[in-house]
DNA sequence: CAGTTCTCACCTAGGTGTAAAATT
DNA sequence: AATTTTACACCTAGGTGAGAACTG
């Protein structure tokens, strides 16, 4: 066991792809820069965070990707859909293949910086607020009610870990064959992972 | 949440696969009979327990089926391995398909007796001595020593749960390819896991 | 009374930030 | 001095059988 869990988590939600074709869905995370950053690190847009808040979520696809990353850099997590034609040979030790067939999204909503130690008191206490396990931490004083907690609640919700079964791919293909025809992504995302080091 | 996890859980191996082909593995479980059995149930042979135990076991597939079925009845547990061609839809709901490509395993080790209290003193410390959640309940007095603890030990351990990746795929085909022709199976398991009531 | 359901203490398994210690 | 590592208390999440309570 090495590196800590990213959070919050990466999330994305696809729709109109064509329901008779078939897709690989690949995950990488890019660095922005060769920069070092130091303390205190540049001030993140938060705000984007509950905006792309959506209720309906139609299938929980969990990968648990096992990603090195340098602390004290920026990285830009990317998402890529790969129409399943497109005669590229996938591995997760080769670059996403391009082309034809390949659409690649990335938000710049999502870009975070690497850390083994939060140089910012508002990072901590937005973590420790939002992260079911970080409770420990909370402090109970300034809980938050009503609506708003009630949306950051669910915000981050997410349903235990399970494997697909064939009712979801079933699901999933009705639901997409209900939406248009062009790709389309949103995300929700935070920056402000804290990274494993090397 | 409803019912409890199948203790000890159905393992099987696969050999003997073609790796050029493509592959669905399903499994179901099916009652023996419409009796309903009575305290105390009959003997169950739990000598093909370590009789079938393997020290390599090249990869892991977690399925969770929810599966229910009627308390103090017995069942066997099936596993299906269906060649991808043989066009036939697939789904949960409906019976596995049969016929060319589609062939069937199912074990009498692994017949099994559903309750909800054990009626059978041997089936209980089975279970506390064999099943890590219940460790609570072992008595320290009567510890195996020796090979057998050790036998006993990786007979039933599982790694965490994950999701496979593209190289857990790779290397599941090499090993196929290193193997025979004709498919063969070998299982572990035991009677006697706690049923879900309808 | 035979079976079932429910609560509970006690586990496994692992994700938090903290603070001290180690490293660079 | 800045950064990383480590041990730790405190969580989430959920799987055990025991035993009480419940049901027909």
């Amino acid at each position: 066991k090495a590196g800590r869990r990213m959070f919050p988590a990466m999330r994305v939600k696809i729709a109109g792809l064509d329901p008779h074709q078939q897709y690989y869905i690949a995950m990488d995370i890019v660095p922005v820069d060769n920069k070092r950053y130091r303390c205190p690190p540049p001030p993140t847009p938060a705000n984007g965070l509950i905006t792309w808040l959506r209720c309906f979520i139609s299938l929980y696809l969990y990968i648990y990707l096992q990603i090195i990353l340098h602390s004290m850099h920026k990285y830009q997590p990317r998402v890529h859909i790969i129409r399943k034609d497109s005669s590229s040979e996938l591995s997760a030790n080769k670059p996403v293949p391009s082309g034809e067939g390949v659409k690649t999204f990335s938000f710049s909503e999502t870009v975070f910086t690497t850390v083994t130690a939060y140089q910012n008191q508002q990072i901590t206490r937005l973590k420790i607020d939002r992260n079911p396990f970080a409770k420990g931490f909370r402090d109970s004083g300034r809980n938050r009610t009503g609506l708003e907690a009630i949306m950051e609640t669910y915000a981050f919700w997410r349903p235990p870990v399970r494997t697909l079964t064939f009712e979801d791919f079933t699901n999933m293909q009705k639901q997409q064959g209900t939406t248009g025809t062009s790709p389309t992504t949103s995300s929700t995302g935070t920056p402000s992972p804290s990274g494993a080091a090397h």
